[in-house]
DNA sequence: AGAAGGCCCTGACCGC
DNA sequence: TGCGGTCAGGGCCTTC
C-alpha cells in the first residue's frame, strides 16, 4: 500500500541509481500492467538519459533528455530491485524471497531496464495495479492522471484555509474528503486514518461541518498539521528502512510500528484505552476511536 | 454535478 | 493438506 511516504521513499532511493545515466534497454515482459504500455514503450526509451525524478502525489516522474516524462505508479504491490554489480538490492516498502532462478526472471517481474553502467532495474508487481507511462513534457499539465490533482500535503500552500474552501458545503465524511486526490495528494487509508485519530476528529463527521461563519474549525488546523506530522515521520521512517536494506528482510516498514489505529481493530487506543473500530466507508475500512475523535 | 459502487488483480489468511 | 471464500486497496469508470 504505497501511500506518500512509501512512494517518497522508493523514489528517493531511486534518484542515485538512475539520475544522470541513460538507459541502454528495455524488456518488457508484458503488454501492460493496469494499463497497456505506450507505444513503442522499450524502444523510445532506449538511449534516453533520465536527468531528474521527482514525485507527484502517489505517482514517480522521471525527465528525460528527449524532453519526455516517465510516469511510474506502483499501484498496491510495485516495487524495484536494483542490481548493481550483480547484487540485488530491495527498494520499496515490501520485500519477500523470490524463488526465482534469476532476479528479473520472476512471474511478476514486469519491466527491466538496463543503463549504459551495466545497473538493471527490475520492476515487479504482482497484482499489476501498477501504470507506465511516457509523454510529452508539454503534456504533463493535462495528463489524464495529473490533472486535477489537489495540493501537496507537504507543501507550503497546504494549510487550513485551502481544506476549508475546499470542504465548503461538502456533505462527504473527512475520511473520503481527505482521501480524495483531487484535494489531498498522495493521502491513502492509512495516513487518512493515523492523521484523524492525531487530530481527534472523527471520520464520520461531515467535512462541511468544519467551517465557521468566519473561517473555520481551529481543529482544522490541528488537522493539517498532524497530516504534515505523519507524514514527515514516516518518511523519516522508510529512510532510514532503506539505508540499511542489505542488513534487513524489509518487511516491516518502520513505520507500521508506529500506528495508532491502522489495522488494530479491538486493540485498546493509545490514548484512551478504549478499544479501536473498524467501519467500512466507500467500501475501504476505517479504524478509529470512537471517544477519542468526534 | 457530486456521490457511491464496481472493477481490475493476486496473495494471504481463515474456516471447514 | 486442500480448497474455496473473503479481504486488501488506488483510481478509473459507470451508474444513480
Amino acid at each position: 500500500m504505497p501511500e506518500l511516504p512509501e512512494v517518497e521513499t522508493v523514489m528517493r532511493g531511486l534518484r542515485p541509481v538512475l539520475e544522470g545515466h541513460q538507459i541502454a534497454h528495455v524488456t518488457l515482459r508484458r503488454s501492460g500492467l493496469r494499463f497497456p504500455f505506450p507505444l513503442r514503450f522499450a524502444d523510445r526509451l532506449a538511449g534516453k538519459r533520465i536527468d531528474t525524478l521527482w514525485r507527484r502525489a502517489k505517482y514517480i516522474l522521471a525527465s528525460l533528455d528527449s524532453g519526455e516524462i516517465l510516469l511510474i505508479h506502483l499501484g498496491m504491490t510495485g516495487r524495484f530491485t536494483v542490481i548493481e554489480g550483480g547484487r540485488p538490492k530491495n527498494l520499496g516498502e515490501f520485500y519477500f524471497e523470490t524463488a526465482a532462478a534469476e532476479v528479473g526472471e520472476g512471474l511478476h517481474d514486469h519491466v527491466a531496464l538496463t543503463l549504459e553502467n551495466g545497473t538493471r532495474i527490475i520492476y515487479t508487481d504482482p497484482r499489476r495495479f501498477g501504470v507506465m507511462d511516457l509523454f510529452p513534457e508539454a503534456e504533463a499539465e493535462s495528463h489524464k492522471l495529473l490533472r486535477g490533482i489537489g495540493l501537496e500535503p507537504l507543501g507550503n500552500a497546504f494549510d487550513a484555509a485551502y481544506l476549508a474552501e475546499r470542504f465548503k458545503g461538502k456533505a462527504a465524511p473527512l475520511k473520503a474528503a481527505l482521501l480524495d486526490q483531487r484535494i489531498i495528494a498522495g493521502l491513502g487509508n492509512i495516513y487518512v486514518c493515523e492523521a484523524l485519530h492525531r487530530a481527534g476528529l472523527s471520520p464520520r463527521r461531515k467535512a462541511g461541518t468544519m467551517l465557521r461563519k468566519r473561517g473555520h474549525d481551529p481543529r482544522l488546523d490541528d488537522l493539517v498539521r498532524h497530516i504534515r506530522e505523519v507524514l514527515a515521520e514516516a518518511i523519516l521512517a522508510g529512510g532510514s528502512t532503506l539505508q540499511d536494506f542489505a542488513h534487513t528482510d524489509g518487511s516491516a516498514g518502520a513505520f507500521q510500528q508506529r500506528f495508532l489505529v491502522y489495522d488494530r481493530e479491538g486493540q485498546p487506543c493509545m490514548r484512551c484505552g478504549q478499544a479501536i473500530e473498524r467501519l467500512v466507508q466507500s467500501g475501504r475500512s476505517t479504524f478509529y476511536c470512537r471517544h477519542c475523535q468526534r
